[in-house]
DNA sequence: TCCTTGGTTCA
DNA sequence: CGCCATGCG
DNA sequence: TGAACCAAGGACCGCATGGCG
């Protein structure tokens, strides 16, 4: 079964870039979406109905932000959007899917950037969705998890850690967080096959070409 | 991210 | 409608 | 004196919205 997560950083703006070429190519069982920014009533038929797939949305209130959704081939059981804490509900963050032997939840976790009262909504949005996938693991569910995580977790995963140890996404307090994901029994499915290979990055940033170069971070995560 | 400015340390 | 500023990442 | 090492500040790109004429 090949399951892929992509932040499309505006799904309109892909979708005028080939989108569902890609798509196509790539022939995902299960296609996680981040940052969508868009609400239903915005997309039209053919982003919303791709062939094959089944195909769920959750938008933001505020317009043009954040957004996640979800193809897939397979019908799942039951889908949930948030949390279930109405202090994360209202960003279109959280689908949860579940396909009977699994769940599947496609996160966009909050970016800390814009100031330290974020980073702290961060902060308590992680515990909050750790504490609802134990609960589930400690019911016998087994849980999958794909989205972005927007924290690098060691200094294996960026090119500057120790220029970027006081920057949002790789403050000590954010990856404290990782390791609590790995202690919760989620297992960073990439670090867990290429334990030692470096310069593998999710995310660049858009100053002085730094994908080009291949400065980057790695906060897009399967688990 | 990178470059600049300005401040500190220490041979 | 085009143009520019703002918000966000 | 000057080399080396920081901390802090500013410009930077792309998507989307909204105000204005």
């Amino acid at each position: 079964m090949r399951l892929i997560s992509w932040n499309v950083n505006g799904i309109r703006a892909v979708a005028k870039k080939g989108f569902l070429d890609t798509v196509k190519e790539l022939d995902p069982d299960i296609l996680c979406i981040q940052e969508t920014k868009a609400s239903v009533d915005q997309l039209d038929d053919s982003l919303l109905n791709i062939p094959g797939y089944k195909s769920y949305f959750s938008s933001a209130e505020r317009k043009g932000y954040s957004g996640t959704c979800v193809y897939t081939k397979r019908e799942p059981v039951s889908v949930s959007y948030g949390l279930g804490e109405d202090e994360f509900d209202h960003e279109g963050r959280t689908i949860e899917l579940d396909f009977g032997d699994f769940i599947l939840y496609n996160i966009y976790f909050p970016n800390g950037g814009r100031g330290p009262e974020i980073v702290e909504f961060k902060l308590r949005f992680y515990d909050c969705f750790l504490k609802k996938v134990k609960k589930q693991m400690d019911e016998g569910r087994m849980v999958l998890v794909c989205g972005d995580v927007n924290t690098a977790h060691k200094e294996i995963d960026l090119s500057n850690p120790k220029a970027n140890s006081k920057i949002s996404g790789f403050l000590p307090e954010e990856r404290v967080y990782m390791d609590h994901f790995a202690e919760t029994g989620l297992v960073d499915t990439f670090r867990m096959l290429y334990p030692d290979v470096t310069e593998k990055y999710t995310w660049w940033s858009y100053k002085t070409f730094a994908r080009d170069r291949n400065v980057g971070w790695r906060i897009d995560y399967f688990f």
